[in-house]
DNA sequence: ATTATCTATAGATCTATAGATAATGC
DNA sequence: ATTATCTATAGATCTATAGATAATGC
């Protein structure tokens, strides 16, 4: 294919396994391997052995990239949650867009990064290491990205009730994106080009859009190309 | 109080924190302070000497009453997801019941069994150590507690399409409830009678229902006592 | 000289078992 | 005699560090 393609600088000392046929660099062939095994076998019980060995390399090399296990486990998370506000953000700026297309839009997006983006990152949002101080970051991050939720709900909602009302909703809205893609995964065959139209609608459902206005949202994805 | 309150056969070793003051038998006192662990810390990051230790016991003497640490873990799930299935058949038997209605009932009683009941355990759902072999009653259990949310939603939905959608969006309604409480959650001020009810709204507006179908359910609560 | 990797290991766990002990029950 | 608990520990990890080594770059 096209693009940035020699990321191998042949400098140091070889691998015992022999030399990596990736185009990924060490550092992203550790991160893919982390990915791939926290999702599947959880964080605790996935061993830097593991992840180093998967990689191609031996445990103690992956320290030469991550000092701390928890910090391959920071670098993935903010990487999935940040591409998700910057869509957001663009989404809220932009003045002639309905409010039930932007949030179907950024549920969809969001609902694609998590399931498909590589693997199911979004159960270890609720990771219990996830509230150490290690992770303040990606928190904050978090954070953003639900007030922007929040606010698209806000704009679309008929608010028939004062801002606390509208807090535990946006929760919700979290929890439905968040954990049904975690629940549409159980079924293996599903891509994530059916899940996340599917999450996107049910998103504009649970904000109280009828059929008609969810239909209408939809077709702003073919309009507004410019995303 | 009321009610059965003589747990402590006094036979057997004293413990050497002294005796216990609950009433909890001590098998139900190690259950309580896994579940209470797990939860907060998370399945692999506690250590059978933390939950023996809370529960008033030294280590080893956990054993006496699970053989292995995931027997604690299967034990509490079972728990969690049995009652919400036995009280969603109950629900589909009545052939008075709007099915609007039995939905916002199983729903909300799910929910109030997920945030309140004790601890976080619908988090402990997505668990990787639960697609283990000793967790296969725990999963049969709750793919037939899914089972009876789909029905439901069979009975419910419009149904534009086949069934492979109703799958999907089965799994959908599944992860609004568990994803949602454990989204609620986050503000640790929220209580399980407020949480639960804005759940089984949401179930029901994903669902496909108008607002005069959701008030409607919502009085189907005070209607069926016999429940 | 710099770099990426390796080998070896210290130190700190953690689960589960073996066998002893201090109560009550008969 | 039975029971619930205890103490002690074997064996198996697992993370992170120390220091060596085999490449390229200058």
């Amino acid at each position: 294919m096209s693009g940035t393609a020699f990321p191998r600088p042949r400098v140091g000392r070889p691998r015992a396994a022999g030399p990596s046929s990736s185009e990924l660099s060490a550092r992203e062939q550790l991160l893919a391997a982390a990915a791939a095994l926290f999702t599947r076998n959880g964080y605790a019980a996935t061993t830097t052995r593991a992840v180093a060995e998967l990689a191609g390399l031996r445990q103690a090399s992956m320290y030469h990239y991550f000092a701390h296990k928890e910090d391959l486990l920071a670098t993935l998370l903010e990487g999935t949650v940040a591409p998700s506000l910057a869509f957001g953000r663009r989404l809220l700026a932009d003045p002639g867009l309905d409010p039930a297309a932007a949030l179907w839009l950024l549920a969809r997006y969001d609902a694609e990064l998590l399931f498909g983006g590589l693997y199911n990152l979004g159960a270890l949002y609720q990771l219990p290491e996830v509230r150490g101080e290690r992770f303040t970051d990606f928190r904050r991050t978090r954070a953003e990205l639900r007030g922007v939720y929040g606010e698209l709900l806000g704009r679309l909602a008929p608010a028939p009730d004062p801002a606390s009302d509208l807090e535990l909703r946006t929760d919700l809205l979290l929890g439905l994106v968040e954990g049904g893609v975690a629940a549409a995964r159980e079924d293996p065959a599903r891509t994530g080009a059916e899940v996340a139209p599917a999450v996107a609608d049910a998103a504009l459902r649970l904000a109280g859009c009828g059929a008609g206005r969810i239909a209408l949202a939809r077709t702003a994805d073919l309009a507004g190309a410019s995303r």
